[in-house]
Order: C-alpha cells, then sequence, then structure tokens
DNA sequence: TTTT
DNA sequence: TTTT
C-alpha cells in the first residue's frame, strides 16, 4: 500500500561523533541531535520543549559528519524513521530513530557549533560539506550485519572522495 | 538556535480510533499508524521494513479521525517528532512519538480502508476531509495536565462545525 | 552556503503520461499534478486553490509514472525545485518546476484515477509500484543534453527491472 | 480529492526585505530567495545549480524577516507552492512562488548574512527568531485584495508582540 | 502491541 | 493549457 516516511530536523549535535566500520567497510556514525522548539501553551505562555533524537548516517555521510561536526554543531537532517527492534530478558523492546540519508551544516564556514573560529556569516565561506548517500561504486561489501542497519545506503558502497561536494 | 522539526507520513492506522476528551474540553486520539517500507539491501535483495509509529492528535483533527478512521485506512500525517518522557519504578523513560499537525485521507470516499463500500476510485467522489489544526475559537480551557500533552492545538479550541472543510 | 531543496505534492494527474527517451537513453516524463487544497480567507470562507505545477520525471520513474499514471490519477511526489531557464526572442524566460525523485501511487491498486476498475479500497490489492531513481548500474551515456535536464537520474541509468519494488 | 502541498527551502536571501502593509493592516513581505545545489552531471562533474525562488511572507512573519534579514542571510522556509495568475495584453501568464508559512533564520545570532558581526557560532548565543503564522486575535479585515494574498494567515491577524518566540 |  |  502506499506509504511514505519523511523527516526533516534542524538541532544541535549533543556529542561529538564516532564513527565506525561494520565488517562490510562502511562507515556508521550514530549521531545525537537536540531539536529545540518554543511553543504556546494552552495558557498562552511560551515554553522550551526539546526533542533528543537519534540519527544514524552511512557511509560518507558519516564520515563527514564525524570530520566536520561536534558538539554543538547545528545541522539539518533528511532522512526517515526507523523501528529499531530488540529483546532484552526475553522483552521485547523498540525504539524509534532516524536514518538520515542526507546532512547539510549550518554553521558558519563548517567550523563546527562548538569551534571558535567561526567569522563572519555571510563573509567569504566557500561551500560546506552537504552529504548525500553516495549511489556509485560498490565494494563488495554486504553481509548479515549489514543489512537491518547497513541498508542500501552503503550497499553502494563507492565513498570515492570525489563523491564530496565541495 | 535553529531549530526545525518536521515529519510526513503515509501508512495505514493499525487499530481503530478512540477520541477522549480532555479537561480543557480538548478532544485528542493516538492514532497507530504503520509506514511499509520496500528497499533493498546490501545483498540486492528486496526486504519489507514497518515502521510503526504512535501519532496524537488534537482537537478538530483528532475527531475527524475519529469519525472517518478506521483500522487499516490509508492517511497521510504532517507533523513534528515529540519526546514523551516519564517515570517508572525510578526510572527514567522516554519515547519518541508524532504529533500530528494535519491529517490527509488518502482512501477513496473516505471510506475507510476496512469499509467495503469504496467504489471505483476515480470516479465520482467529492472531497474527502483533509484537517488541519483549528484557530479560531477559543473556549476558556487550558489547564496544567493540558500542557505536555494539550500543547497549542487544543488551546485555541474552536472545533465549530464550519472548521471541517468539506 | 547551507542549502536544502525539498518538496513534497500530492494531487491529480492533469493528462495522460507521455515517456520519452533522451539521446542518452533515458526515459523523462513530464507529468502535469494538479493539487487542490482548500482554505480559509480572511473573510472566513472557504475558497478552493488549485495549484498546477509541472514536474519532471526521469529514468525507471518516468516509465513506472508511464505505465501506471493516466489523466485523473493521484500521486504524491517527493522531489525539489527547479528553475528552467531559456531565452525567446532575446527575452530571458524561466519557469519554476519540480523535479520529481520519488513518486508514490495514491491509488487503490494502482488502478489510475481514470480507470473504472478499482475494487473497494482496504481489499486484497497488493503492494503498488512505488518509484525512486535508480542507483545502480550506468549504462555509458551521458552528453551535453543530459545535463540541464537529464541530471543525475538518469545519469545512472540502471533501470534493470529488479528495480521495481514490487 | 487528496492533496498536500509542502515545500521546504534552505536558502540565502537575494535582497534586502521590504515590508508592506495591505489595506486590511496585515503585512507583507515578498523575499527573493537563492537555493544553491551542487549535484553530479551524467559525466559525473560537479555543477553548481541555483534556483530562485519568489517567497511570500504574511503577517508577523513578514515583519519578522523585514526586521532580521538583509541580502545574504541564510534563511529556512517552510511553505507551500502557490500558482499566480494575471493577464497581460489579453495574455494568461502564470508563476509558480512559495507562500512561506514558517521562517527559520539560520546565521548566527540572527545578524544576517551580511553583517560582519556575527560571533562564534556555538557560542553564547541567544535563542533567534522563528516565525509561524501567528494564530490569535482576528482584526476584522478581509477585503477584495486580501484574499488571493492574504489568506489565513493574516486572517486572524493577532500580532501581538507575544506572538515572538523570542 | 500492530497495518497493507 | 489543466485534475478531483
Amino acid at each position: 500500500m502506499a506509504s511514505f516516511n519523511r523527516v526533516i530536523l534542524v538541532g544541535n549535535v549533543t556529542r561529538d561523533i564516532e564513527v565506525r566500520y561494520i565488517q562490510s567497510g562502511s562507515a556508521v556514525a550514530e549521531i545525537g541531535l537536540a531539536v529545540n522548539d518554543r511553543r504556546k501553551t494552552a495558557s498562552g505562555e511560551w515554553v522550551d520543549e526539546t526533542t533528543f533524537v537519534d540519527v544514524t548516517l552511512w557511509g560518507r555521510t558519516a564520515e563527514i559528519a564525524g570530520e566536520y561536526l561536534s558538539k554543538g554543531s547545528p545541522v539539518l537532517i533528511e532522512g526517515r524513521l526507523k523501528l529499531d527492534t530488540w529483546e532484552t530478558d526475553g522483552q521485547k523492546r523498540s525504539k524509534l530513530r532516524v536514518v538520515g540519508e542526507k546532512m547539510q551544516m549550518l554553521s558558519p564556514r563548517g567550523a563546527g557549533g562548538g569551534g571558535g573560529q567561526a567569522g563572519p556569516s555571510g563573509g567569504g565561506q566557500r561551500r560546506q560539506p552537504q552529504s548525500t548517500p553516495n549511489r556509485g561504486g560498490g565494494q563488495g561489501g554486504g553481509d548479515a550485519g549489514n543489512y537491518g542497519g547497513g541498508d542500501d545506503y552503503d550497499s553502494f558502497g563507492g565513498s570515492s572522495s570525489d563523491d564530496i561536494p565541495f
């Protein structure tokens, strides 16, 4: 049946990013994202509400995140919701997360939110890294562990450096 | 800091919908949504992946959902991610859900996916209910319990019948 | 600098779809989409407003559209805005359109809005075609005429039949 | 029939913003947005593609834009496509634009892209203005000129200063 | 805990 | 230029 699954978030990274590599060679990064919202309550006051979301990035996107994002960095993530399910002590558990398919850094010069060297916005900065799942190449890869996580993004591997749009 | 929080889902309702009313008089509905996806694995096979999402609807939107959606109904939901947090036995727990701000039925004639009377698609059907949070009126309401759930949608109440766009 | 470009539309196809093939062998379809909206005016009346949008589909997505969509078919398109520019009599002209990157049919059984054979919704229908740009293969292709129109979707060609998700 | 119309753009403002007021008292701003994209062509080179989009903002959102955005400012706009139609010399003409329903500034401290005083990103900056259509009040308003432009956002007027989320 |  |  008809289906569609799209999430677009802008928030700040909650911790430095660790990139790891699964057996197939694909990079994965789990990033914490804090999305702050300010909204009016029934009684008319403004309240802050923060939504913490776990975002999984794959392949080249994960590597770019690892290289350019740090705690505090503002970032836009486009992806989809994914339900992770597992069992603990015979108890079925599940958790919604976001699989990020596209990442767009929002800090000036890609300096990272934590950095201090960010210059005047709108100045002479050069285009920042923007990442999209790579679609070329293929590096053999693909094992059981790859799916249920690996999914299609890394499956085409690629990651050749000219996949970096900057 | 900059923030943005948008989710757009198309899926099928997993159970009939119950509408309840909170103290302020606002309607609330918790709907289960199954979003089916078919994607390619690393090894090139197609796998089905279903993401089950809990969606909260408020106000007039909740009522329209209660009236027109039933188990199986295809529906498009636009909303935002929200982190529900609570405590059980001193254990902090949390869960991502979606607060639906807009609902668009996708079954012909609004017959509901479970119904049998749905006629030929593309026939003479009339515009279906589409719901957006009401923004008018106001009915006093607004209590503590209202926030952290009630949020802004129901706070303006309204629900006058001419808020139904059909 | 930071950029993001995302459009998500649900509407009805305004005319039957013609698929043509560019020199590189890639399929292209120009589909007309009517997006109907009902919104309240300042004076509180409901008015209908239709937005007609030209959507360009590429590759396998174009072919699936050609095969399954016809005048009237309800469809969801995810894509991006694109500014087409050209010159007429030394006059620069331009026009916004949408490049569709993903297509999701919304009619029951993929019967097309114009067809009459669509059965009861929620019945025994099987998963419908859903299309995403192909990302594999590559068939040499790629000529000048390809860019400024062809863009990346067709550039990887593919179109092997197992790219059809149903 | 089912319909949905959503556009999300991140780009830079192409000129300083002028806010004007229509008869009903509502503010309007027409902002030019340049959305830069870098994508791969069929032949594998990266090309820059800029999409220029006209965005109309209403009400409080327009005023905030006028106050905080200037040429070059990075901004996220969420809205919908709208087809403007008119006649010139008996010739029917039309043009797609975006009606912005939500605006999120992306420059540090809301300093505007053109400004030079933007400090280190991720530093001590305070929440920036984020604008959503106001939903309260109502100021009678509503004239012909208002519709086909005015639409629902300004129709509830409001614009009381506590509608500013910062 | 589930829908198609 | 249009669809429901």
